[in-house]
DNA sequence: GCCGACAGAATTGTTGACAATATTGTCCGA
DNA sequence: TCGGACAATATTGTCAACAATTCTGTCGGC
């Protein structure tokens, strides 16, 4: 998946530099059902609607847009019940990768993992939920790379991408970070412990509330 | 996901038709590693490239089709660790869809369970692989369709459609039947009683058992 | 004043041609 | 005979124009 938006010397393919349209729509500079109209965005963009064509295709393929014939393509807006879904799929398999990541994950990346604690520890006590937020989402990808399961990672890093909107309203409920923050810390020390099955209940519980919470 | 391909009368969306091309891959008419040339495609489908190729970018989000710059497509080879990797994924997701399905299925669902259950007991002893490993497919189909968990089964079926090749393998070991027909009614006994934590169970036992036969 | 039909505008779907790129085969030199 | 450079070929990537479809606004009839 190359996401990497580097059109800056060879701009030998454009259409991948339209991966910076996912960008756009993931950092929420698209309203939630905004009308994407191929010809704008191409005049936008500088390319040509059939890039901006293959890109939607692209797009909608990964769930981030919505598609109807002959009606043109919105950005897909994610309901509270699908994004509870969603999570209850992002449980499971993250459950799976912190099993996996237990077994698999060599002593290096476990500090790393201690480390990220430390410092989601530091950012609650300071009161800062944006610095949270951010440790918590690089916390889950490492996890996810040290299980080394890659069809389980593409699998959520598929589902995450439809929750950007849902995310940021989570992180800023007061009371929010300090319970998340004990279900992480649970969660390295199940991983450091190298202990699979803790490691797979800890994320359940984690995402479980993480549930709720989203259901208000 | 439009995969209907019911081009019968209109014929108005050719790039739908041309999913008839994933059900070529499907049924196994391409060889597993075959080239597929855009142009020789557009001419065995009648279409034009555009839609091949729009069809080509579906089918690579899906994982059926391998694409690389310049250098085309070719219906992409699942090795079998790749296939270990994705059965753990679907043992974690079905265990997800079968607790789902033990709350929320209706009476007259479970019911179509235990008559597949007997169907499936009378296949083996007939010792009628093929038609059991059908039954199997549908036991597995209805349990994801009765949990109601869309997320989960959209990308259940993404996964199992790359799977279709070793599928085949594994249904044809012998005593291979005998195991998974004592493991799926276990299963649907289990979300029978209505007992969600002891279908989830059961079906990541039988997911994993298959893994350990895919590993050979 | 309300409803259906019709024309106009906007947008996507499709087509064919052209440009960029990678592979393959060939030729020359050592 | 072997190795490297170079041209020929095949294939994908990109582009602009055309056709088909859907939506919008207006008009005429009831």
């Amino acid at each position: 998946m190359p996401t990497e938006a580097r059109p800056g010397t060879g701009e030998q393919a454009k259409q991948h530099a339209l991966a910076q349209l996912r960008q756009a729509i993931l950092h929420g500079e698209m309203a939630p059902a905004q009308r994407l109209v191929e010809n704008e965005l191409a005049e936008q963009f500088g390319v040509t609607r059939a890039s901006i064509r293959a890109a939607l295709i692209d797009l909608e393929a990964q769930g981030l847009v919505e598609r109807i014939r002959n009606r043109g393509s919105r950005v897909r807006v994610v309901t509270v019940e699908e994004a509870v879904a969603i999570t209850e799929c992002r449980m499971v398999l993250e459950g799976l990768c912190a099993a996996k990541a237990a077994v698999a994950a060599s002593d290096e990346q476990l500090a790393e993992l201690t480390e990220l604690g430390t410092a989601m520890t530091k950012a609650v006590a300071d009161g800062e939920p944006v610095t949270y937020s951010e440790l918590n989402q690089e916390l889950h990808a490492k996890v996810r790379e040290f299980s080394g399961q890659r069809t389980a990672v593409d699998l959520l890093e598929r589902l995450n991408a439809q929750l950007v909107r849902h995310r940021f309203q989570l992180a800023l409920r007061p009371g929010r970070p300090q319970q998340s923050l004990s279900e992480h810390l649970v969660m390295i020390e199940a991983i450091r412990a190298r202990d699979p099955q803790a490691a797979e209940t800890a994320v359940r519980a984690h995402l479980t509330s993480v549930i709720e919470a989203l259901r208000d």
